[in-house]
DNA sequence: AAGAAAAATTAACCTAGATTAACTTTTAAC
DNA sequence: GTTAAAAGTTAATCTAGGTTAATTTTTCTT
């Protein structure tokens, strides 16, 4: 006996959310045969892997609460950072496509995730949410495509900013942001690895932009100084980036 | 009365991609709803636009043959070039996100492609298409994820080597390629565009490959000339590139 | 609270690729 | 077949960001 995953007693009925649009297919189905009960939603702890690159990895998993990093490490040892999976957004698709995680997934800070069971099985039944899994990879592909345009053709303190002004708006969109500040889990490395730069350059210009009183990182949190000119300066439209 | 497209007289039944993941669902679907009289197939000739950035469109295409680039020109002038759409890749699917495209479509040489009529009302009835409409969009993600790793971290040489050794491979997949050579419509500009690069410094390290008797283009025919040293020289996977 | 490890910072120097400016060859148009 | 425009080529100079190396600060461990 399943319980619709809307009533009270289901995991998901005080998930933050729930609105957005995967899971709401998941939540909305007309028939009962999504039980939010088989939802196993299980806990990272901060540096921990949800997997490794090369795991034979077929679970699709929601991030519920945290932040997650999906990076890859070459054969020279160079480490790509490719994106930051941030609550309400979907990892693991892509292993669908390959048997093999072509990345490793980490938390940065304590998460936590739902895996989905059988999303297949439920896509030949709920063709919605098949839809509405290939519209979050459509999403996913224009973020990517996006990062592609403005890193490969910009200085870094361009770079720097778009990936800012992009974190930032993603966090908006969940309420995740206080004002102009959001906590940022991202160590330099990191904002290096995903940029295409050195440790220290991020180094050189994140103090540039700080004395240029544009954005801060401290302690983890990072504070937007001046949106407007940052805006300007790498003419980053907003509304570009759809809710999903 | 609609004809089922994998009879003889569908127009999709002599289709070189009627195998592939997309195509294939839309043909074998159980039921009858599928019309490949439906499909309005359309000729672009060389340097035709197929849509603009900015246009409001809601079809989705899959190129039956020719060679589609994605690009967009930013406020500053700068154009981006996205990636090359081979045959049987789709494209469009971009605009069920945003109502307008972000980016333009050019044919870049003459090319035939298949609208798709009412996608998403076939996708409602068949499920098993809407899950290879989110497979497609996976693939796409994946090819601009490894873009993203080749080019952001990689010198001027590696980044040429892996963009051609990319689209070498798809079209091999697709039989479009002679031995080690394949047909290439991409100016150096374009190139330029899609790497990141000033066409001054393609120029220059497309000479210092031929030199090193690497790889050579000449009159839009590109020629691998050690592909085992290519291959090394970026760390490609090729079994890494899928099918669709 | 002390010690160790990780992360951030600073400075000096160097190189890959950008920029500017001609010039040549190829392609397209009439 | 001529001419104009587009694409490709070459060289000289310049700079953003990389490299190397050392130091300081912060964050974890115990």
């Amino acid at each position: 006996m399943s319980i619709h995953a809307n009533s009270p007693e289901g995991f998901c009925y005080q998930c933050p959310n729930r609105h957005f649009r995967f899971c709401h297919s998941l939540l909305n189905s007309g028939s009962d045969e999504f039980d939010a009960y088989a939802v196993k939603n299980k806990t990272f702890a901060a540096k921990q892997f949800l997997y490794h690159q090369g795991d034979w990895n077929q679970e699709l998993f929601v991030l519920r609460e945290g932040w997650v990093m999906l990076s890859r490490v070459s054969e020279d040892g160079k480490r790509q950072v490719f994106r930051s999976v941030l609550p309400g957004e979907i990892l693991g698709f892509q292993q669908y496509l390959h048997e093999r995680a072509i990345y490793s997934a980490i938390a940065l800070v304590d998460s936590v995730v739902c895996k989905i069971p059988n999303i297949i099985g439920l896509c030949t039944t709920q063709p919605e949410l098949a839809l509405s899994l290939a519209s979050a990879a459509a999403r996913d592909m224009m973020l990517t495509e996006r990062y592609l345009t403005h890193i490969s053709h910009r200085s870094a303190r361009e770079r720097i900013v778009f990936m800012v002004l992009e974190l930032y708006h993603r966090l908006r969109q969940r309420l995740l942001n206080k004002h102009y500040s959001i906590h940022f889990p991202l160590k330099q490395e990191d904002i290096a690895d995903m940029l295409g730069l050195t440790t220290i350059h991020v180094n050189r210009t994140l103090h540039a932009l700080k004395d240029d009183g544009l954005l801060e990182i401290h302690k983890h949190e990072l504070t937007i100084l001046d949106y407007d000119a940052l805006c300007l300066l790498v003419e980053y439209e907003p509304e570009a980036l759809v809710t999903n």
